[in-house]
DNA sequence: CTGCAATCCTGTGTATACATAGAGGATACA
DNA sequence: TGTATCCTCTATGTATACACAGGATTGCAG
């Protein structure tokens, strides 16, 4: 991705600490100083403040009263709140879908459902899920709804970063919710969808929790 | 309201701003300086910038590019996104309010409703309504989703500063609502509590829509 | 050796000066 | 008189110097 083009200095390095964030390259507890970041990205503080207070606003960072910014520990708590908020927003979602997707939409969701279906590598299939779902989230028309979903799972994935073990078994019932959905969606059935939808993301938080890594938790409040 | 205590000038700053924005001084379309507010607030561009980035995150304020900031009018578009968003996290919210809350929560869920019942005045009559919706979102247990609707929740107040015209017939169907979610989080009956609490703003967004002050919506993308 | 206190040091918070880009107006030319 | 170009002015973007607060360390006393 890093997506990082022609802007202000302050969104580069938005963008450049989140990637660093979400690719474990800057670990949970770590502190992160301005000075360091700053001199180290080649800028110097103000955009770099400006940057921290947003991603501190996004959840990707913390800043700890009088100690400085770091990446926060994700609690099981947290997991279970995250996962709490995508079902209830991607059913949402989903239920919007289904009453307002273009019919190219849908034909869009058909292709992207049959390659998902029969991708073989791990990564891409992972992307292709990821597209699916960002396109229902479009065809739902509500950009409110879009920004705080995409935020959501970007977050996730900071915990997550043990990528999609796609074993046979997550990834046969990934593909079927897809396609149960797609299909509902087809149908124009906007409660079925959403059903299928919240079922989906539970689904996916037991795979979470299955294949969770541990150090990558704070138990509750510990240091 | 006017939380402002002891912190920097930049939350001070953001408090104050978002106070004058929500309390209608600031009106949309109105250009938004660093530098004139920074002079009539007492303090530098800096803590402002700072302020106004995170305004401007969380929708309050709108930058256009090499144009500055202004107060972004509400399209129906917007107010449409608003209330969809409004009722899947509020029906999110009181479904796990029926799952989750204490006995003691209840309690005071009830002691709310009655005054909310009885009484007489507007302006008090509005907050105990808050309240009560306020105790559902913490009864949840989900702090993502307490912080995203209570931004949703003051940005709505923007669009609607002709504040509840509390007539006698949406007064009558908003304390019967608040009744019946109630009743269904006392019978823990989750589904209930999801479907009344969508149902509900469902109609304070016809409420809404009925008395709104058309000059203070954009067309489209009018100037 | 231990407890307390003063001091220093390191971090963010704030102010200000300078850089830069874009919009609007003025001017010159067709 | 209309249009195109250039200049200027203004508002945001950036860099840096200084203020300040809180924690850790160290020194002193019991």
């Amino acid at each position: 991705m890093s997506t990082q083009q022609s802007a202000g200095l302050a969104t580069k390095a938005y963008a450049q600490l989140r990637d660093a964030i979400v690719d474990g390259k800057l670990l949970p507890g770590e502190p992160l100083y301005e000075i360091h970041l700053a001199t180290s990205l080649g800028m110097s503080r103000t955009p770099i403040r400006e940057a921290l207070k947003l991603l501190a606003q996004d959840g990707y960072v913390e800043l700890l009263p009088s100690r400085g910014y770091t990446v926060p520990k994700r609690s099981h708590e947290d997991l279970r709140e995250f996962f709490e908020m995508r079902a209830i927003l991607e059913a949402g979602a989903s239920r919007y879908a289904a009453l307002r997707a273009t019919d190219a939409e849908i034909a869009q969701m058909e292709r992207l459902c049959v390659r998902y279906e029969t991708e073989k590598n791990d990564e891409k299939w992972t992307q292709l899920g990821h597209d699916f779902h960002d396109l229902i989230i479009d065809s739902a028309r509500n950009s409110r709804l879009r920004t705080i979903l995409q935020l959501l799972n970007a977050q996730i994935v900071i915990s997550r970063r043990t990528v999609a073990r796609a074993d046979a078994a997550h990834r046969k019932d990934a593909i079927r919710d897809h396609r149960d959905i797609l299909d509902a969606i087809k149908a124009r059935n906007d409660v079925r969808a959403e059903t299928l939808a919240a079922e989906h993301v539970w689904r996916s938080y037991e795979t979470t929790l299955r294949s969770y890594s541990p150090d990558l938790f704070a138990s509750k409040k510990s240091a």
